[in-house]
RNA sequence: GGCCCCGUAGUUCAACGGAUAGAACGAGCGUUUCCUAAACGCUAAAUCCCAGUUCGAUUCUGGGCGGGGCUACCA
């Protein structure tokens, strides 16, 4: 609607006061007449008039040189536009006749945008915090398409160093052999039960040296068992071949494990990123950089940057015996990237706690004088907490992933075998209806959330699936299409002359015509939660629209074949923006 | 200590500097001989405090108070 309107807008307010800068409208508040509203109080001085006064000014201009409006009134400072009908028409022609409206095509010979999430250590499985970044790296990833970019998906395994020593040796020492096959426990999780069993017996060395005067610090790194995980590192580092043996394979049960949540969750990627070929990287560039005096060498050997003009601090980038530190390896990685893939952007999902880190980072890349330094996005999103504060794994408070998932497909479940809407559906149509719902409330839950703030998650309450919630917008679906299944065979035929339109008929139209906007908006800004409130807004106004109109039984053919459109045209929406979020919309539930 | 985020109904979340701060859950009341009541409608309920800028501030600025994070030759 906006465009027509606010070109409109723009050339009386241009021949009333010669203003030349930007139109913003808004939508009009639901207690005031009108489909969009101008704020008139930045003309005031060009008017030399009251609120009021300006207002009804415009209007009647507009009135007078626009057929798209057909009323107005004039509230304070306030212009609330009624559009002719016409004008609502020519949106739902324009929508119900997109082949896929909300979403933009996909320049293919345009450079791809990459995206950076999951990026787990394999020393553990994944969880909740986990779990929110995946479903945003997806999201963003689905959106970015929509708004009509190529998008290549990426995660860097952490699969080297010392965390993974630690479950290596704790399976040697105690393992007995011990495989998911043999144990019939998920890879990454029979790993992480080793990562877990090290450090207890850890702690339980470090006591007895601390019974004998040693402080804590002191008592954990002369710990038997930390001095062989040490020497683990250094064999692993020479490519011992016991060692590599041992690392392959229970990196090996990890990764299965890691796919299977990742199957779960719909997602996957286009390219892995192994740390353990990654931290070779970097050192080339800082020697490069070196040379061009981006860098300093100390006396020691180690070699910095000093970005203290920038308002940040110095900052190592090579110890002094010449090994490279996590940002050494982060530079040669993103380097290493553009080189990789035809790509003009990368963005790192990866929290907030990482905020100062990807700061530098990028920042050290402008100084090396990549163009595309300025195309590096970090998405910091905030961390999940639960009502007591963060979640702990020494205190057993992290929520793992499976178990969660477990748990939505069970309340999935239960609830709609005690609504009993699953009469009729074989067991395999069931379970899989159970977890599109399940994973369909998780989702949401954790999407409708603004990424970059910090939300929380209670265990002891289930995830709702009333209210604004993922369910909600799965059931209207559902509803939508059982109209549909029943509307086969009835005649199609109708003509806008035919058609009076109602208010409710005229939200929902205006709803869905903010699709493509909201988009962009959310690929503009990385935010899935934009995506989120337009598809619980389209929900909403079509529960309204089907609460107030009979579809079916409405009084002639052409009614209803107009509103049978108006449903279709709302389940291939509501289809698509669930599916921006990675959520399934279900055929009936 | 320094730097960076955050503070909105009982709770979980919204609100390009715009109107009477929106939803949902929870609480109370109502709607089903009719297309799925996981729905729809109604009621009560909030901007941490103090200044400033502005026609207008939840939003911007400064100062408090409260919460979180970063501040490793760890990854």
């Amino acid at each position: 609607m906006a465009d027509a309107l606010s070109s409109a807008v723009s050339t009386v307010l241009n021949t009333l006061y010669g203003w030349e800068g930007p139109v913003e409208l808004q939508e009009t508040r639901k207690d005031f007449e009108g489909d969009a509203t101008l704020v008139v109080f930045p003309f005031l001085k060009h008017s030399r008039k009251s609120p009021v006064d300006t207002a009804n000014e415009i209007g009647e201009a507009l009135l007078a040189s626009s057929p798209l409006v057909v009323r107005f009134n004039a509230v304070q400072g306030f212009l609330n536009l009624v559009l002719s009908s016409a004008q609502i028409q020519s949106r739902f022609d324009a929508i119900r006749t997109a082949s896929d409206w909300g979403a933009f095509p996909v320049e293919a010979a345009q450079p791809a945008a990459m995206v950076e999430f999951s990026s787990p250590n394999t020393n553990k499985p994944l969880h909740l915090g986990h779990v929110r970044n995946i479903l945003l790296g997806h999201s963003v990833s689905r959106i970015l398409e929509a708004s009509g970019r190529k998008v290549v998906q990426v995660q860097i395994v952490n699969d080297r160093g010392v965390h993974i020593c630690k479950s290596m040796w704790a399976w040697k020492q105690f393992g007995g052999g011990v495989t998911p096959d043999s144990s019939g426990k998920k890879g990454d999780h029979l790993v992480g039960d080793f990562y877990v069993r090290f450090d207890q017996e850890l702690r339980a060395q470090a006591k007895e040296l601390m019974a004998q005067g040693l402080d804590e610090d002191a008592a954990k790194a002369q710990a038997p068992c930390m001095r062989e995980v040490q020497e683990m590192l250094r064999q692993w580092e020479a490519g011992d071949a016991e060692v590599r043996e041992l690392w392959a394979k229970m990196n090996g049960w990890v990764y299965d494990g890691f796919n299977a949540t990742y199957d779960r969750l719909g997602v996957s990627f286009d390219r892995n990123y192994y740390e353990s070929d990654t931290y070779v990287l970097g050192k080339q560039d800082i020697e490069e950089g070196l040379a061009r005096g981006v860098f300093y060498r100390r006396d020691d050997g180690s070699v910095w940057i000093d970005l203290r003009e920038d308002g940040l601090d110095e900052k190592l980038v090579l110890r002094r015996d010449g090994t490279s530190v996590y940002m050494t390896q982060d530079i040669g990685t993103a380097i290493q990237r553009f080189k990789d893939f035809a790509i003009d952007r990368l963005t790192y999902v990866v929290g907030n706690e990482q905020d100062y880190h990807f700061k530098v980072l990028f920042l050290i890349l402008k100084k090396l004088g990549y163009a595309w330094a300025d195309q590096l996005y970090h998405l910091s999103y905030g961390m999940v907490d639960l009502p007591s504060g963060k979640m702990k794994s020494r205190e057993g408070t992290v929520v793992d992933a499976d178990d969660l998932l477990d748990e939505m497909e069970a309340t999935a479940r239960a609830l709609s075998e005690e609504l009993g809407k699953t009469d009729g559906l074989s067991d395999a149509e069931k379970s899989a209806l159970y977890q599109v719902l399940g994973h369909g409330a998780l989702k949401y839950f954790i999407l409708k959330v603004d990424p970059r703030k910090r939300m929380v998650f209670n265990p002891e309450e289930s995830i709702d699936f009333n209210g604004h919630t993922g369910p909600f917008i799965q059931y209207s679906h559902a509803r939508i299409k059982s109209i549909l299944r029943k509307a086969e065979g009835r005649s199609t035929a109708w003509t806008w002359s035919e058609i009076t339109l109602d208010d409710r008929s005229k939200d929902l139209i205006q709803t869905l015509d903010r699709f493509p906007e909201a988009v962009q908006q959310a690929a503009r800004t990385y935010s899935p939660a934009v995506v989120a409130q337009f598809a619980y807004d389209l929900a909403k106004a079509f529960n309204g629209f089907y609460q107030a109109n009979p579809i079916l039984n409405a009084e002639s053919d052409a009614v209803v074949a107009f509103r049978v459109e108006l449903c279709r045209a709302t389940a291939a929406a509501v289809k698509r923006a669930l599916g921006l979020l990675g959520i399934t919309a279900p055929e009936r539930m």
